[in-house]
RNA sequence: CGGGGAGUAGCGCAGUGGUAGCGCACCUGCUUUGGGAGCAGGAGGUCGCGGGUUCGAGUCCCGUCUCCCCGACCA
């Protein structure tokens, strides 16, 4: 039975003489807030999406209703990934939801691999419709018409657009956040000269963009690598992809990069004269991350208390928590509020005096606020306040006149600490193999890397049917491997490049 | 599509033919508030839908719809 944790408070009228301790358990075990983690990870997910209040579900099945405290992280993501995208060169612009059906049938890999997933609209304005309208899963083939018209010249490229848009994938195992019929992501589509300019953007999103992003804002380590054949995108000719491991041992790809080659432009016919008066295809790419990173949010830093946010990312970055309104508490939280606010902190406060402080301590640990200032009679009697770390569970007492400091300092040391055990944690889930075997036994528990010659013939069906899949193909140094050669034996063995051999990750997925 | 379950208050559930219940949440009041507080009072239901059996159906029978889980399919 789980033990609820209990605050060991000591005498407020100490000199402001700095400690820290730890949460101690107590003798009284109320029912548990949410599940545990260790006991049952999904149950454990989904409490924590509906008791931090990210998201619930909707009256359609696989839809999605995302919650305002939710919806405050994805548009912190956004910002940040809106802004790091625009320096890469692209801009926004936005397509239509509804795509002609027979734009998808224009590239063979493309409908087939959507075709299971799409959201067709065959009726409007109460008529039945002359050709039906999918609902975008993607928008390469609309947007790519567009291109057709936009683009004549070498004068034209490279042409990079963004769009922050939902799609549709009809799902038949929704779960929220990480695979949901509906979900909300952006979406870029580049078009090139060559196919050596396209590739090098393709890697920029994958590395300045999103691994970036994702290691310095979300505090989530990923391994960048390329995607097999099998689980390349379809109509891409490569897929670069970042993956990240949960909490639970299992893979989430957290967003991916594609060279298209000219798929899509010799399907749509964009071309382009060239400084000598030749006409060509352009070179493409396309990259997306997607409202799937709120899961990774949630199952990469969550813990027994809910969820646990990196200062970086949360749209709280402290809470000033009034134990109790009485002794001048509240007026000094609110000017602690304001002196924190006027640093640019994110700051609310909470001096509800209806719930019990407990309750309230419960409420915003569950939400994953970095940081908590606790005020009681005896802090403000003492010139001090306490200081509580969510992603630790470390308190300490602070003198008044350092708090503002203080706070500066262990938001710093909290988004480091969280990105340094995310990194722990992920080389204790990692472990080599050198055959299949091994690699399905490695894979139950995290990462496994194995030799990529051991895919070929049959090898990545076999992992497939022990419910293993390739996350990606890297070096063994670690670094990139080549874009995709022609598919075979050569792919897997021939394209480690002289650096290294080349591995694969193998893992459970989500 | 195959197999298995479930539909009763916002959520989770009990209820083997005789007054529609419990826990949590919600509302009011008082006492509380340093790790999900206590007491008292209160509100909330066409028991998925349609038919049948019966003096009487949440309960039994027939039909129907929906949802969930496992598999298959899919990223």
């Amino acid at each position: 039975m789980r033990r609820r944790a209990v605050l060991r408070v000591s005498g407020g009228t100490e000199q402001p003489r700095e400690y820290h301790h730890r949460i101690m358990p107590t003798e009284h075990a109320p029912e548990r807030v949410i599940a545990s983690p260790d006991e049952d990870f999904p149950r454990w997910y989904q409490d924590v999406v509906a008791k931090a209040e990210l998201a619930e579900g909707g009256p359609v099945r696989g839809t999605m209703v995302i919650r305002p405290y939710g919806y405050a992280i994805w548009e912190r993501m956004q910002a940040d990934l809106d802004r790091r995208i625009k320096e890469a060169g692209a801009s926004n612009a936005y397509f239509p939801l509804f795509i002609p059906e027979s734009y998808l049938r224009r590239e063979a890999e493309h409908v087939e691999g959507f075709s299971p997933e799409l959201a067709v609209v065959t009726h409007g304005g109460g008529r039945e419709l002359e050709e039906p309208v999918v609902v975008r899963p993607t928008s390469e083939t609309i947007i790519n018409a567009s291109f057709a018209k936009w683009i004549h010249s070498h004068r034209d490229l490279p042409l990079l657009i963004n769009q922050w848009a939902n799609v549709v994938r009809w799902e038949l195992r929704p779960r929220l956040f990480l695979r949901t019929s509906e979900f909300l992501w952006q979406e870029g589509h580049t078009a090139h000269a060559t196919r050596g300019e396209a590739g090098e953007f393709a890697l920029k999103i994958l590395r300045e963009v999103y691994e970036d992003f994702m290691v310095d804002v979300l505090a989530i380590p990923v391994l960048t690598g390329r995607k097999t054949a099998r689980e390349r995108f379809a109509g891409a000719t490569t897929t670069w992809t970042c993956e990240a491991m949960m909490r639970d041992g299992k893979a989430l790809q957290m967003g991916t990069s594609h060279e298209l080659g000219q798929n899509f432009s010799q399907a749509f016919d964009i071309t382009f004269l060239d400084d000598q008066g030749r006409r060509n295809h352009v070179w493409q790419t396309s990259w997306g991350v997607s409202t799937r990173l709120m899961g990774a949010l949630v199952m990469a830093h969550g813990d027994a208390s809910g969820l646990c946010l990196p200062p970086a990312i949360a749209p709280v970055e402290v809470v000033v928590l009034v134990v109790r309104a009485e002794g001048g508490t509240v007026e000094r939280a609110e000017s602690i509020v304001a002196e924190l606010r006027s640093k640019g902190r994110r700051v609310e406060l909470d001096a509800r005096a209806d719930t019990s402080f407990g309750r309230r301590v419960v409420s915003w640990e569950l939400k994953g606020v970095p940081l908590r200032v606790e005020l009681g009679p005896r802090d403000v009697a003492g010139e001090t306040a306490v200081l509580a770390r969510r992603d630790t569970g470390t308190k300490s007492t602070v003198p008044m006149g350092e708090l503002a400091g203080r706070v500066s300092e262990e938001l710093r040391a909290s988004q480091q600490a969280m990105l340094a055990n995310a990194v722990l944690r992920r080389e204790r889930a990692t472990s080599e193999a050198s055959t299949l075997d091994q690699a399905i036994a490695a894979a139950q528990k995290g990462f496994a890397v194995l030799p990529a010659s051991l895919l070929a013939s049959g090898g990545e069906e076999r992992l497939n049917s022990a419910g293993v899949s390739v996350r990606c193909l890297r070096r063994s140094d670690g670094s990139l491997p080549d874009a995709e050669v022609p598919e075979g034996a050569d792919d897997l063995e021939g394209a480690g490049g002289a650096d290294g051999k080349l591995v694969a990750i193998a893992a459970k997925a989500y």
